[in-house]
RNA sequence: GGCUGGAUGGUAGAGUGGCUAUACAGCGGUUUGCAAAACCGUGGACACCAGUUCGAAUCUGGUUCCAGCCUCCA
């Protein structure tokens, strides 16, 4: 096997090497829960379960840790004003965050790791580095001395003096450095906080994940993946943080980072308040629809959403539906190496999902084609077992053309198609277009083939 | 200012030193009581300027423009 992945920290695609192959190791920054999950915490989230996945193809055990962080100002802020359990609050959005990309065929990790649960390993760690000359306490914080880790910006390729150039680190009295970072931060009686040895406080964001990985995954992963916005600061931050602790040359041999969604011509964030939610989107469109949309670009690129882009998907992905149900009857085999080898290989190079699907799409084609139950049954299982692995066509064909919005009264549009083949039967095509128009006005649209008159609600 | 990416047909989006990407939309057709779906066929592109080459959209240099990170962010 050949996966390629490109890894941020050399800025060029390598063969993917394991540690170890029986048992591979994966991390994903996962989402700090204060706030209903949108679409761009969704892309790292899809990108990543279609990384779990092939590795799971390739490999006998993956081990993939996705981790929620519940300890953040943010959350300590939203929660104080909302006069409201700090650990309720958050675990309220966790939930919904969980919720949210199981809709969009995200299987759970391996493990899920929360930063409340790890505070004695962030409070080891933290003791760890300041023994080790990495870290200093002033004024019940304890920052991160970038000075003391010589491999500094090396994960981002920046140095330190172009960044204290740019004059955005923040500037602070207890600070040695202007870019130290905080690991720990104290906290008076109105936030949350634990005991430590600098009195009562929390940790900084960062060091979660560095406590985490160890915790769980060991010193050194395999491969460490987020969002491309996280290279600086919080990756480059982790890297300082579990190397000096750990006493390692690298802490993940892989860095693996999706690009971002852009709403229009801007990339979709807080501070700009273009953000779409993913429990919006699921509304209007089907899990999977809104899956294959946010793969039909390289992950590494940037994705527009659009009303165009989602309806396209839409359209695609009705398409090969389509193709399913005419061929409901055919019997299929879900095997792993029923899937063409030609989307093996386009996953193996960097995780090329549009060629796999161009890929699919001339399987699709083929099945609506072929004449033989053989070829029918063999594109069939190609389709559904290449499916599995991307987490696609996993509907029951006909349903998918059914929502099953409850806002519809299927028994009285079921008695209404009847009616109407009543009167085709009678060929009084003045009545049958009759109850078509009154059921194109509640939105239904209507198919008739030999099979029977299907419907479906108009998009 | 520093560092990353990017610029491909109406739209989205891969890829390649010479060989149809793919999808959605369009156009023509098959089929159909009507309609739809499906299928078949089809047109259409590689930001700009130089260079290397038998040949460049693909390699090299330059130009312009766009986005991201450098502050919380997926």
């Amino acid at each position: 096997m050949s996966l390629i992945l490109h890894n941020t920290s050399k800025g060029k695609k390598e063969l993917f090497i394991p540690i170890n192959e029986d048992s591979v190791t994966m991390y994903l920054c996962g989402p700090t829960v204060y706030n209903y999950a949108h679409i761009g915490n969704a892309r790292p989230a899809v990108v990543f379960d279609v990384l779990y996945r092939l590795l799971k193809h390739h490999y006998p055990k993956v081990t993939y840790a996705r981790n929620i962080t519940d300890i953040d100002d943010k959350i300590n802020k939203s929660a104080l004003e909302l006069g409201l359990n700090i650990k309720k609050y958050s675990q309220k959005y966790a939930d919904i965050y969980n919720h949210d990309i199981e809709q969009l065929g995200v299987l759970p990790p391996d493990i899920e790791p929360y930063a409340t649960d790890h505070i004695p390993q962030i409070i080891a760690m933290i003791k760890d580095l300041i023994e080790k000359g990495h870290a200093y306490a002033a004024e019940g914080h304890v920052l991160f001395s970038v000075e003391s880790y010589k491999d500094y910006g090396k994960l981002s390729n920046r140095k330190l003096e172009d960044m204290i150039a740019g004059a955005r680190v923040e500037v602070a009295p207890y600070k040695k450095y202007p870019a130290d970072f905080v690991l720990w931060k104290p906290s008076d009686d109105s936030l949350p906080g634990w005991n430590s040895p600098w009195g009562r406080g929390r940790p900084g964001w960062h060091i979660e994940c560095s406590a985490m990985c160890k915790e769980h995954l060991g010193d050194v992963i395999d491969i460490h993946c987020g969002g491309r916005d996280l290279v600086f600061p919080h990756h480059e931050n982790e890297v300082a943080q579990s190397c000096c602790a750990n006493d390692t040359q690298q802490f993940a041999n892989y860095w693996v980072h999706n690009g971002m969604i852009n709403m229009g011509n801007q990339k979709m964030s807080k501070s700009l308040g273009n953000i779409l939610l993913i429990n919006e989107i699921t509304k209007q469109y089907k899990g999977e629809v809104i899956r294959w949309l946010l793969l039909s670009a390289q992950y590494r690129q940037s994705v527009d959403w659009s009303k165009n882009s989602i309806h396209k998907a839409q359209k695609t992905m009705d398409r090969i539906y389509a193709t399913l149900r005419d061929n409901q009857s055919v019997q299929v085999e879900m095997n792993k190496e029923l899937i063409p080898s030609s989307i093996i290989q386009a996953l193996d190079d960097d995780l090329n999902t549009p060629i796999a699907f161009a890929e699919i799409n001339k399987i699709a084609k083929q099945l609506a084609n072929a004449e033989t139950g053989s070829d029918k049954q063999l594109y069939k299982s190609q389709l559904l077992s290449t499916g599995q692995l991307l987490g696609l066509f996993l509907e029951d064909a006909e349903q998918w053309f059914i929502a099953d919005n409850s806002d519809v009264d299927a028994d009285k549009i079921e008695d209404l198609i009847a009616q109407r083949n009543q009167a085709r039967a009678d060929k009084d095509w003045a009545k049958s277009d009759e109850i078509r128009d009154e059921l194109a006005a509640m939105n239904i649209v209507l198919e008739d083939s030999a099979n029977g008159t299907r419907w479906s609600i108009k998009k």
